[in-house]
DNA sequence: CAGTGAGCGAGCTTCCGCTTGACTT
């Protein structure tokens, strides 16, 4: 056969499988979807039965063309992307755009890139899945309509640019419910009370042994009154209990799960493990990282067979299949693995070695041996109370696949002082000698809030979002400034210990740092107004299960028992009508507070989202010709649900006047780079340890002339023949400065010898800046 | 870069999923 077009999704794949076809066979990639809806205008005639507007993705065009010349020479074209909904629907646009033929076009779909799946591919063509495409369809319409009905309800009735989307929404409202949870947690303490008794041996070796008493006391006066029982009692032991134990392996890595784990091995942001993991697979050194299939190949479990017997011997093997379990999986992959399991490290970036060697521990892992564990159990009597203490131990009897990789796990638990590995050897009735008895204030946890990675898995759980979309999805609700990534310092906490030692009850307040946050997702102020405000209008699309609804009907479409676009009205008409009511009726949406009263004017203090973020007011808006309220933007920390009157009324007491130099007003105030003071229309940040609500004049003026000093220096080189061209010595060393704008110097050349002309050149041949749109972040 | 918060109106914003570079710092 001759002249055969292969056309896959992406580059990677296409140059693995042209090897394996070999002559006669052109390999190339779609890179992904061809075509979209129309972008500029809605993208879907309702009145034509929801009839979807297709366009060539504009930075596809390049793509579509060189397709077509190819397609052209081809006698055979095989459309062999995913087999997926996506991946079906894919194919369709293929077919569309490129006008195939069906006498002359065959679709092939595998699992795993071997030379066996391929040629076999080959050998069992079949035809474009039609309801399978229409089941995409729907996906796709539905995605467009929630989209682009809600957010100009937004745009509206919040403000404008905000968007909405199936998932991002939920995503969103996810963090906020969590940030409320946490905001209304009372925490509860209770004294927790861990023995420690000394424990001989045969040979008079003493070894410590720790246990905690089944019961924890709410009060000091209770613990203090166990304590006091304690000094006369004996300990004697009542029970040793010895169980069998054992623990698996963790599944292999599908994209949710890679990416929790390089957050918690090796501290990677979600996009970060996936441009690492984009990287290693472009260069043949894992399978695809974008899946959800913990499936893995009969090669790869027979080469991992083979290196763990080479490693550890044949009694560490045990080899696995994985089943799936999350919803809506499509499984058109392998699990995310290693392509060469004898490849133990790979060469590369540290980041790239390290997430290497992460997921080939985890791949062998999940062929390898439980392991075998036995967990013993002492129950300790006190004889002068009805508690026990109990103390318990676990040894691993046979270590299995926790030789190579444990798996971690999101809980920041405080570390329990019981719970030890090695047991003493003991028996019913030894009687124990205590040497102290400690009782130690704890405090209950608030819910933990959500990192990236656990924001993915939540969404994994739920159904809602796809491999190929965490990563975006994460950074898409930051990048609308509903969710902040942050670190927020702790703060310190008192708690009591009573310790029984000798005979004597000494007793301790305690300080420690509680409720520190380390890159942990935090909803903004318009992030809780929006959630509001959808979760008020749309409670539908806002449900958690909203996505795995819809789900089971796109999978009935995809059987063909369900037509798409009857599916779709079924939706649209009740949608569309809340989103006219909400248009016409809700009301505005500012997220409001009021916080009372400003005890000096008598005024109403209230916090509210302003045009440009959230803002504080004192003084209402009065109907006509009245005073006009003062305004004030919120500081950062500050939030709308959190701050208080007292708070709030700090902020007005900015900006300050200091007082006239040369003639001009000194004031001093609070901007978005910190406080400053400005004078001559110029401004001058204030130091450390300036606090802009007592800095008086004297230390401003000097401040300015610092400032001053400064600018005098800064200025390198300055041109007689235009004023606006200044050489200026900046953080990086001396750059161009050009009617307002920086241009660079390279690095080649000495700013000082540089003329008017070489300057102008610089400037010129800068590349025009860049839009607006391209740039925000 | 450092301050904005009246009201009008034009023109714009916006989704999810499939892919890779082309960008800047």
């Amino acid at each position: 056969m001759h002249n055969n077009l292969v056309i896959v999704e992406s580059p990677a794949k296409a140059k693995t499988i042209e090897k394996f076809l070999g002559e006669g066979y052109t390999v190339t990639s779609s890179m992904g979807h061809v075509r979209d809806l129309e972008k500029k205008d809605f993208g879907i005639d309702i009145e034509k039965n929801y009839l979807p507007k297709y366009v060539v993705t504009p930075d596809k065009k390049k793509i579509v063309s060189e397709l077509k010349k190819m397609a052209k020479d081809a006698q055979v074209v095989w459309l062999a992307s995913d087999e997926d909904r996506e991946g079906e629907a894919i194919a369709w646009h293929l077919m569309e755009v490129l006008k195939l033929k069906p006498e002359h076009t065959k679709r092939i779909v595998f699992h795993e890139i071997t030379k066996d799946a391929i040629t076999n591919a080959i050998q069992n063509p079949r035809s474009i899945d039609q309801h399978l495409v229409n089941a995409q369809q729907a996906r796709r319409v539905l995605d467009r309509i929630v989209g682009f009905e809600v957010s100009p309800v937004l745009w509206k009735k919040v403000k404008p640019s905000l968007s909405a989307g199936r998932v991002q929404s939920v995503a969103v409202r996810l963090i906020v419910e969590r940030e409320r949870e946490i905001r209304d947690f009372t925490s509860e303490s209770a004294f927790r009370v861990i023995a420690t008794f000394l424990v001989p041996d045969d040979k008079g070796n003493v070894t410590e042994l720790k246990a905690e008493l089944s019961k924890r006391f709410e009060t000091r006066d209770e613990a203090a009154a166990f304590l006091e029982k304690c000094k006369t009692a004996e300990f004697s032991v009542s029970d040793v209990a010895k169980k069998p134990g054992k623990r698996s392996p963790a599944q292999p890595f599908t994209t949710s799960t890679l990416q929790q784990e390089a957050s918690r091995k090796l501290g990677f942001s979600v996009s970060q493990t996936m441009s690492v993991a984009q990287r290693l697979y472009e260069s043949g050194k894992i399978t695809y990282m974008r899946t959800d299939s913990v499936n893995l190949s009969s090669l790869a479990i027979n080469t991992s067979k083979k290196k763990i017997e080479e490693l550890h011997g044949e009694n560490y093997v045990k080899i696995r299949k994985f089943k799936t379990k999350s919803k809506g999986a499509q499984e058109a992959h392998e699990a995310i693995r290693p392509t060469y399991m004898d490849q133990e490290t790979v060469d590369g970036t540290s980041q790239e070695q390290r997430l290497y060697e992460l997921i080939w521990k985890r791949t062998i892992a999940s062929q390898m041996a439980d392991a075998i564990m036995e967990r013993t159990t002492v129950t300790i009597d006190v004889s002068t109370a009805s508690e026990k203490f109990i103390a318990s131990g676990e040894v691993i009897v046979f270590d299995g696949f926790l030789r190579v990789y444990i798996e971690s796990t999101d809980d920041e638990g405080q570390s329990n002082g019981n719970g030890q590995s090695i047991i003493p050897p003991l028996h019913a009735k030894d009687v124990l000698s205590m040497e102290k008895t400690i009782a130690t204030e704890r405090f209950s946890q608030r819910p933990a809030r959500y990192t990236e990675a656990s924001l993915v898995k939540r969404l994994e759980e739920l159904g809602i979002g796809r491999p190929s979309t965490y990563a975006p999805t994460i950074t898409t609700v930051q990048n609308r400034n509903y969710v902040v990534k942050e670190d927020r310092p702790g703060v310190e906490r008192e708690y009591q210990v009573l310790e029984l030692k000798g005979g004597k009850i000494k007793e301790q307040t305690k300080t420690e740092i509680t409720g520190a946050e380390k890159s942990k997702l935090f909803p903004t102020d318009i992030g809780m107004v929006v959630t509001d405000f959808l979760v008020d209008n749309f409670s539908e699309i806002m449900d958690y299960n909203f996505t795995a609804d819809v789900e089971k009907e796109f999978d009935d479409i995809a059987d063909g028992k369900l037509v798409w676009n009857e599916m779709i009205d079924k939706f649209y008409k009740p949608f569309h009508e809340k989103v006219d009511d909400a248009l016409e009726n809700a009301e505005r949406s500012k997220g409001e507070r009021v916080l009372g009263v400003d005890p000096k004017t008598g005024k109403q203090v209230s916090v509210k989202i302003g045009r440009f973020g959230p803002l504080a007011q004192l003084g209402e808006a009065s109907e006509e010709g009245g005073e006009k309220p003062q305004f004030s933007s919120l500081r950062s920390g500050q939030h709308i649900e959190t701050i208080t009157l007292e708070e709030a009324l700090e902020l007005f007491k900015l900006p300050r006047e200091l007082g006239d130099f040369e003639g001009k007003k000194v004031s001093v105030s609070i901007g978005r780079f910190g406080p400053y003071v400005r004078h001559d229309n110029k401004f001058v940040s204030l130091g450390k340890e300036d606090d802009p609500y007592s800095v008086g004049l004297e230390r401003a003026v000097e401040l300015i002339e610092i400032k001053r000093e400064k600018d005098k220096n800064a200025v390198v080189k300055v041109f007689s023949e235009d004023a606006e061209l200044q050489i200026l010595n900046g953080r990086w060393g001396p750059y161009i400065k050009y009617k307002k704008k920086n241009f660079k110097i390279p690095k080649s050349t000495k700013a000082e010898e540089l003329s008017f002309e070489d300057c102008m050149k610089i400037v010129s041949a800068a590349p025009a800046t860049k839009s607006t749109r391209s740039r925000k972040k």
